[in-house]
DNA sequence: CTCGCCGCAACAACTTCTGTTACAGCGTAC
DNA sequence: GTACGCTGTAACAGAAGTTGTTGCGGCGAG
C-alpha cells in the first residue's frame, strides 16, 4: 500500500486555514485548499469531512461557502487531528489466530498487546506536543 | 492494505525459537514454526530470512536443518527486529508535491518530516525497552 | 547418493489509499 | 423565488502492499 498520508493532507490543511485566518480571509473553498494541497478537491472534502466530524473545522453552504478553523490553532493539537482522521494504528497482530495448543500461540497476543499500547501511548504523548500553530510556525521558516 | 503484522510475526517466531532453545530443543524448522504461527511455512521463512540478514537468528543447512536463536533472548529488543523486518514508519507525506507557490505547500514537507521524527523516534525509544525473552516471559503468564 | 529442508520466484486474492467523475442538496445573494 | 456555487457522497478505476499458495532448484548431513 501506499504510506498513510491522511495526517499529512488534514495538518496541511488546517495550516493553511489557520494562515489565511490570519491574513483576514474568512473562509476558503476545497478547491483553494486543493490548490495548495495539489490535489482533488474530493480528496480535501473528505479530510475536511472528518475533521468538521471532529469539531475541528466548521463550514458553511450556499453561496459564499467554504471553511474555517473552529478553534484557535494554537489549541489544535496533532492528536486531535490524529484521532479525527483514524489513521490505522503502526502494528497488527496476527491475520489468523496462532495455534492455542502452543504455549507461545495461547499467550503472544495479550503480551503484544500491551506493548503496542505502550508504543502508541508514547506515540500520541509526543503528538499532542506540537500543534498546527507549531507547524505553521515552522512551515514559514523554512 | 490489511494491518502490518510483520513486528507480530517475526517476534512470535523469536520466542518460539527461545522456549525451544530453553527447553533443550537445538533447532526447529520453518514446519515447526509455522504450526505455532498458524500459517504457511513460506511466510515464516520470508519473516526468518529477514532476521537471518539481520544477524538475529541462525540457520543450518542439509539434513537436520533448522533455525535457532543467534544470540540470548535477553539480549534481542524488539526495536532490532522492528528494524530487520522494514516495516514501514507510521506516517507518510504527501504522494504528489504541494503547490511551491503557496507559503504552506512549500515549508510543509520539513516541517513534517521534523514532527513525524520525533514521534518514529519515541516509538523506537519504547521498542528498544522490551527483548525477547520479555515477550516470552509475559506470553507464559497469560 | 538420497532425502529433508531452505531459498526464492511467480502468482492470485484481498485490502487500502488515492484520484476522478458525477450528481443531489443546501443556502446565500440577487 | 430563483439561480448559482459549493458541499456531501456514492461509484469506480488504478496503484501498491500484504498474505497465502505452488513449484522447483540447491544445499549438506547422513
Amino acid at each position: 500500500m501506499a504510506a498513510n498520508s491522511r495526517l499529512t493532507i488534514a495538518t496541511h490543511v488546517l495550516a493553511w486555514l489557520a494562515l489565511a485566518q490570519r491574513r483576514g480571509q474568512e473562509v476558503l473553498t476545497s478547491d483553494q485548499v486543493a490548490a495548495s494541497v495539489n490535489t482533488n478537491p474530493v480528496i480535501i472534502r473528505r479530510s475536511l469531512g472528518d475533521l468538521r466530524r471532529a469539531g475541528l473545522v466548521e463550514v458553511r453552504h450556499g453561496a459564499g461557502a467554504g471553511w474555517s478553523l473552529a478553534r484557535s490553532p494554537e489549541g489544535i493539537t496533532l492528536l486531535e487531528v490524529y484521532d479525527a482522521v483514524g489513521a490505522q494504528p503502526p502494528f497488527g497482530l496476527h491475520h489468523t489466530e496462532p495455534n492455542p495448543e502452543c504455549p507461545v500461540g495461547r499467550g503472544i497476543r495479550p503480551a503484544l498487546s500491551d506493548v503496542y499500547s505502550r508504543v502508541e501511548q508514547v506515540m500520541r504523548q509526543e503528538l499532542a506536543g506540537t500543534s498546527i500553530a507549531d507547524v505553521l510556525r515552522e512551515t514559514l521558516l523554512k
